[in-house]
DNA sequence: GTGAATGCAAACTCTTTGCATGACT
DNA sequence: AGTCATGCAAAGAGTTTGCATTCAC
C-alpha cells in the first residue's frame, strides 16, 4: 500500500462519489471547490476560495462557495473550524479519517497544522467518558509563530 | 485549603485589582460585565451577556461589552475561544490558571465543560515540539447532547 | 422538460470604530 | 478639571437567503 497519509490523492473522486451517492447532482462551482480544496493542503476560508477561484478566472458566487461547502460538510468531506479570526475555515477529510490540528500565530493569523497521536488517543478516551455522542474534535494552539518572536 | 477548583469565588475580585494594577480606572459596564462572568459557570457570548445585563435593568450599550471583554483579554482574566457558530464565546480564567474544554452540540448548540488531565499533559508535551512559543489552547468535541440523540 | 445548482443582490448577525456625553480620580 | 469609560449610531466583515437564470440529467 503506497502512504497516501499526506495528500489529498483521491479525495475529489471520493467526494465526487459520496455527492452523488447523497442526491447532489453535479455543478460546475462545487466541482471548482472541491478541485481547490483537494490541492490545498491545509485550511481555506471561504473568502479565499472565492478570492482564489476568481483569480482563476471562474466567476463564481461567494454564495455558490457557502452551500458548496455546506454540502461536502453534511457529507463529512470537509470540517470546519474556527482559529479565533471570526471566519470559518475548512479543509477537506481524508477518507480514511486521518486528520491534525493546527497552530495558529495570535500576531500574524499563520496557521501550521500538527499530527499527534497521543492528543488523538487522550481524546478518544475522552470521548467514551462524556454524555454526548461525539462526531469530531477540533485542537487550536496560539501563540507566536517563529517571525513574530523577533520582534 | 478549600476546594475552589469549579467556583469563581474571588475572581471578580482579582480582575478588579489586575485591572486597577494594569491601569484601567473603573467603570459601570466592566463591573457589570465582571459580575456576570463571575456569576457564570460556563462560556458566554458578548451578545448573551449585553442581552442579560439589560434583562436585569442595566442599560448597556454592546459596545461596551466587547470593550470590557477585550480588556479583560488583554490581562488574560479572561479567555476567548469558538465553538463553531459564528460567534465568539468568552469565560473567567481562574487565578491559578486551571481550566476546561467544552463539548458542543450540533444540533442545538448546547456546550457542556469538561476537564481531562491526561489532555493537558498530552496538550503539554506537544508544545514544546512545535516551533511557535504557546500561549494556550482550546479543544472543542463536536457531537450530540443526550436530548437531541433522543430525537 | 424538470428540478437542482448558480450568481447576484439584499438581508442578517456579529464585531469594531467615531464621536459626543457622562463618570471616575 | 482632566482623563478615561460609556452609549449610541454608523460602518465593516462574514455569512445566509430570495429569486430569476442556467445547467445537469
Amino acid at each position: 500500500m503506497t502512504d497516501h497519509t499526506h495528500t489529498h490523492t483521491g479525495w475529489a473522486e471520493h467526494a465526487r462519489t459520496a455527492l452523488k451517492d447523497g442526491g447532489y447532482s453535479r455543478g460546475g462551482a462545487r466541482e471548482a471547490v472541491i478541485e481547490f480544496l483537494d490541492r490545498q493542503r491545509c485550511a481555506a476560508s471561504a473568502q479565499e476560495i472565492h478570492q482564489a477561484l476568481r483569480d482563476q478566472g471562474r466567476s463564481i458566487g461567494i454564495a455558490s462557495v457557502y452551500r458548496s461547502l455546506d454540502a461536502l460538510q453534511a457529507l463529512a468531506l470537509v470540517q470546519r473550524f474556527d482559529a479565533g479570526h471570526g471566519e470559518g475555515l475548512y479543509e477537506a477529510v481524508a477518507p480514511g479519517g486521518e486528520h491534525h490540528h493546527h497552530v495558529v500565530c495570535d500576531d500574524c493569523d499563520r496557521i501550521l497544522p500538527f499530527e499527534d497521536p497521543a492528543l488523538e488517543k487522550a481524546i478518544d478516551k475522552l470521548a467514551d467518558r462524556v454524555p454526548y455522542s461525539i462526531a469530531g474534535h477540533d485542537v487550536v494552539l496560539h501563540g507566536r509563530c517563529p517571525d513574530c518572536q523577533k520582534r
